[in-house]
DNA sequence: ATGGCTCTGCTACAGAGA
């Protein structure tokens, strides 16, 4: 089984780049973030032509996350428990939808960007992160043998050969010690990064802005990342980023990493 | 690939992204 995370920018934007990827690829299941569009606006049937069942949540032009599946979309779950808030009045946002395909508990996670350290988005991140890894923790805790993948853009990249200049990050998010730790936390929870497992090398990129010929210049960031909960991480054969996605017309800016799971 | 940002709502620009 072939498990795929994008952040795809706005569906709509590119739903003819992200049908074409599930016909070229075969992937069965494909965790989607920043669809950036309402549920109602979300293009299903494009999928649902090829066989995908979708599951959404959208409230705005703001987040947005989806998982969709041809292996079964059971149990759909928007959000994880005790998930922090934000805005006023305080509310739910829709960076975390939960589905059980094909066996695995898929997670497609937004993690809040953080914007500035020290602003309020950035404290609203770090506790994302805590609130998660307790959720996490847990699943775990009521079931050891858990098949569970927590996939996404987790807006952290946790080692400084995962950017492509860490003295450009010095002062700025994704980087810090405490995103990095609050990353951490999912480790602790008992949980194994898999991409890094299967792509070890240095300066391996999900990412690259969209300013100053960034892809060109192959100056990225690895922020698109996997979990795997321990029966799960055993099952995972390869990993592998397209990187040929932030080509040609209007890309998104992120490219879908796919985990290949060994059947049971 | 041969370039120096893009999406949304809205219709002028502002907010957000990372």
């Amino acid at each position: 089984m072939l498990v795929a995370t994008w952040n795809i920018n706005s569906i709509r934007a590119r739903v003819d780049r992200a049908t074409a990827f599930l016909e070229r690829t075969g992937v069965d299941v494909l965790a989607l973030q920043e669809t950036k569009c309402k549920d109602e606006q979300f293009p299903a049937a494009a999928f649902e032509s090829l066989g995908y069942e979708v599951a959404h949540v959208g409230h705005s032009q703001w987040n947005g996350v989806a998982i969709v599946s041809r292996v079964g979309i059971a149990d759909v779950e928007v959000g994880f428990p005790d998930m922090p808030t934000w805005g006023d009045p305080p509310a739910a946002e829709a960076r975390a939808i939960g589905a059980t395909c094909g066996g695995v508990r898929v997670w497609s996670l937004y993690i809040p960007n953080g914007r500035e350290i020290g602003d309020p988005h950035f404290t609203y991140k770090l506790d994302w992160l805590a609130r998660l890894r307790d959720a996490a923790s847990g699943w775990l805790a009521a079931d050891p043998a858990a098949q569970v993948a927590l996939v996404g853009d987790w807006n952290v990249a946790p080692l400084d050969s995962d950017v492509w200049d860490p003295a450009f990050f010095a002062g700025r998010t994704h980087v810090t010690p405490a995103e990095r730790e609050a990353f951490a936390g999912i480790a602790e929870a008992g949980y194994t990064e898999v991409s890094r497992v299967h792509l070890p090398a240095e300066h391996t990129y999900t990412y690259w802005d969209y300013q100053q010929l960034r892809f060109p210049k192959n100056m990225g960031m690895r922020i698109d990342l996997t979990y795997a909960s321990p029966a799960l991480a055993e099952r995972v054969t390869g990993v592998t980023i397209e990187r040929n996605e932030r080509k040609g017309k209007t890309p998104s800016d992120h490219v879908p990493v796919v985990l290949e799971i060994e059947a049971r």
